[in-house]
DNA sequence: CTGTGATTTCAGAAATTACTGAAACTAATG
DNA sequence: CATTAGTTTCAGTAATTTCTGAAATCACAG
């Protein structure tokens, strides 16, 4: 496939984010071609335009299924697997933000509760210490607390408080 | 300095959270070992405490001034210098979360707005292919704006949403 | 069961990123 | 102004991550 000046300028700087967000320039970049392109794709088309590497489009597109970003569908005689992003934004950003907090968060909320308890056994952590690892944990169980609750509202709802942004401060008093 | 079992802990996760973070490992590491000790460190107390070279601790330092996270301060008597790290961890939140949307989430949008205007103009450009382009740029504009207003509120009114959780969406109508 | 086309695995290569240590620099002190 | 304690720079090295390509595996049609 030819991409359009924009094409590759947004899968290019796609494939820039991934890297900072935890998955692979070319992980990325597939995402942001199925992402705009609309008809499936197989294997083939996204190594040739991407000029990556038959096997190395195999392990992205496996990783990218494991983020329920792309699905597999298939295409009336043929039998080759055909691939087919989410389309929709709002999804798309809910599945990357669910997916970082499962592999992020919930390890490190794992984590400074142990830190936590392990600091306040041991008589020879300084209760300061012990005190700021508390205050940590605290903060990021909050935080994750709130999300879970948040992201289970009506998308409605959610796109509602969105564009109230600074206006819900008036509900509290 | 010894640390104990917890504070390894810690500073051992943090420096992982890091480099998922976009800061290297050590950098992470440097700002968890100030976050957990309440007095000023000099850079050769975080050289041995951590095993790191002591050029490295300096670029660390560094880069910890650049996100805001830690402020050089001076001890009586003493010629080097000791850093500090901001201990608030909301502050410390902020800033991070701050810098991230600087370095990330500002270039982003400047380059989905390029590739949005690029494929309107372009007519080799599918219409369709603009359209999810578009898509993506007003989400992330949207949340960017969002997030602008948001942290403008002062602390006790975003403090107290956040305890309200899912109850914000009985303001929606 | 066999042959064909599609997919996956994996060891090594390449690219990227982070770290070290020696040398250069800076500034306070006597 | 020479000494010394402290800091920074940077070229080279090490570690990590990512990618490739050949070989193995899979799965379906005939």
């Amino acid at each position: 496939m030819k991409l359009s000046t924009s094409m590759e300028r947004f899968i290019l700087h796609w494939g820039e984010m991934g890297s900072r967000w935890g998955v692979s320039r070319s992980v990325a970049q597939v995402h942001a071609l199925l992402y705009l392109t609309s008809e499936p794709l197989h294997a083939d088309e996204i190594t040739d335009t991407l000029s990556i590497a038959r096997s190395n489009v195999s392990m992205c597109l496996k990783e990218l299924q494991g983020w329920g970003l792309i699905k597999m569908t298939h295409v009336m005689g043929d039998r080759r697997d055909h691939f087919r992003a989410e389309q929709d934004v709002w999804e798309v950003m809910t599945r990357i933000v669910e997916g970082r907090k499962e592999r992020e968060f919930d390890p490190l909320l794992i984590t400074l509760q142990r830190c936590q308890e392990e600091a306040r056994a041991d008589s020879t952590t300084d209760p300061a210490v012990a005190q700021r690892i508390g205050a940590m944990h605290d903060f990021v169980h909050d935080m994750t607390s709130w999300y879970d609750q948040v992201r289970k509202l009506p998308r409605p709802v959610i796109t509602k408080l969105m564009t109230m942004g600074a206006k819900v401060a008036r509900f509290v008093s």
